[in-house]
DNA sequence: TTGCAATTCAAACAGTCGTATGAAACTATC
DNA sequence: GATAGTTTCATACGACTGTTTGAATTGCAA
């Protein structure tokens, strides 16, 4: 089948396209002659532009949540079926950053696209974004499994801190060299891992809605919460 | 001159229209519909849609800056020229906050289109964030007066954090609300600057760069940067 | 080899977009 | 009230977009 090889062409041509220039300025006749094939054959082997990008985005998101399991399901099975909260937020964050950033990955078509992916949000990735509601819900269960005595709010606030922390450095990364004129360094991922699991341990651990009073803590495992380093 | 009239119109039917649609899907012709003036307006008095989407945003951008340099600066003479560090990140974060959520704000044209611009990233507007560096550099040297002993890569990813939280808040708000099923208090802002203050602070001075040993801290001014509530 | 389906291709379609133009209408000054 | 400058207007331009079409080509099975 050589239709293979021009369905493979396109969705390699698209990505590299979409990763160096965005989804903003890139056409169809854009990515038909970076592929060298006919025009028509996008809509032929997908439907649409939309459909495109969809398939693209599907792919490696799907890659990067099932890394994100499997990290997660190791972290629950060492620790015999209740993984410690630092583990499941670093199953969380570590995967997407050592996707999107690194030396090695400086140069990965894939990493930019999925960088690209998270500025510019385009509708045919909104919709996909918006379906991942039920995979991060594993990880609230997992927070929930760690931490017991935490109200679901808070673990809710952990989570899409450390969501935060994570993307908004992917995203930002070139902005955060310059203002810091280098001295943060954006190629230490596991550096980086350490530092958003870090400070979301300690906004999950210490962190309690300002308004409240802090609880007794004595329900918590204080000791298996806390980072060694912290 | 009734040259004004035209030129607020303009400015107040785009916002408008951003702000409902995004600007991926809003052209000259409906923005000139909504203002009820002719096409030509928009290239007469602005020279370009770039050039009125610039506008509005640096327009709605140096509103946000003055009042973080106002709060900024009210907090340092309150602390006779040395700011706590919560009340730095109080005065970065909280206008942000501020005009972007809380239930009054919901129905606010300008909010509504400030995180438009925040999810978006059209090319004038990212021209523009591009030069908000310098703006940072001042609170970073106000942090640096806070907490003299701190490295400086630690002030530059505490504030980067800070902002990661305060910008996904406001950016993924809704997919919040979802996920939490209401959970997360998406109205009561106060309570979420002062979460995002609170984690920040922690991150600030308890979290070392991982990979090192924390140093002693008897450099710090503790009893100061320390948030009654933690 | 014949026949049929899958794939490729050049070309055109049907819009939409931001921008430019030149005339008309308005405004203010003298 | 004539004049000069500003602002509005209808209209068209030129280019680009994703998509469709129908014929040509290819690949494979009988």
């Amino acid at each position: 089948m050589s239709s293979d090889r021009t369905r493979s062409a396109i969705l390699a041509a698209a990505e590299k396209l979409y990763a160096d220039r965005g989804f903003g300025d890139v056409t169809l006749r854009d990515i038909v002659a970076e592929a060298n094939v006919n025009l028509a054959a996008v809509n032929y082997h997908f439907g649409s532009k939309d459909e495109l990008i969809a398939e693209l985005f599907v792919t490696r998101s799907l890659a990067t949540n099932r890394e994100r399991l499997n990290e997660l399901k190791a972290a629950e099975e060492k620790g015999g079926g209740r993984a410690p909260i630092d583990a499941i937020l670093h199953a969380l964050v570590g995967p997407t950053l050592r996707g999107c950033l690194g030396p090695d990955r400086e140069g990965s078509t894939a990493a930019r696209f999925m960088i690209r992916a998270s500025i510019e949000s385009v509708p045919p990735i909104r919709r996909i974004k918006n379906r991942e509601v039920d995979h991060l819900r594993k990880f609230i269960a997992a927070m929930r499994r760690a931490m017991p005595g935490r109200d679901d709010a808070d673990l809710y606030w952990g989570l899409h801190f450390a969501l935060a922390m994570a993307h908004h450095t992917i995203r930002e990364r070139e902005r955060l060299t310059k203002l810091s004129e280098g001295q943060c360094d954006l190629n230490d991922v596991d550096a980086i891992v350490d530092r958003v699991v870090a400070v979301s341990v300690m906004a999950l651990t210490a962190g309690e809605t300002p308004a409240k009073k802090a609880p007794a803590r004595s329900a918590m495992p204080q000791g298996r919460l806390t980072r060694q380093d912290l």
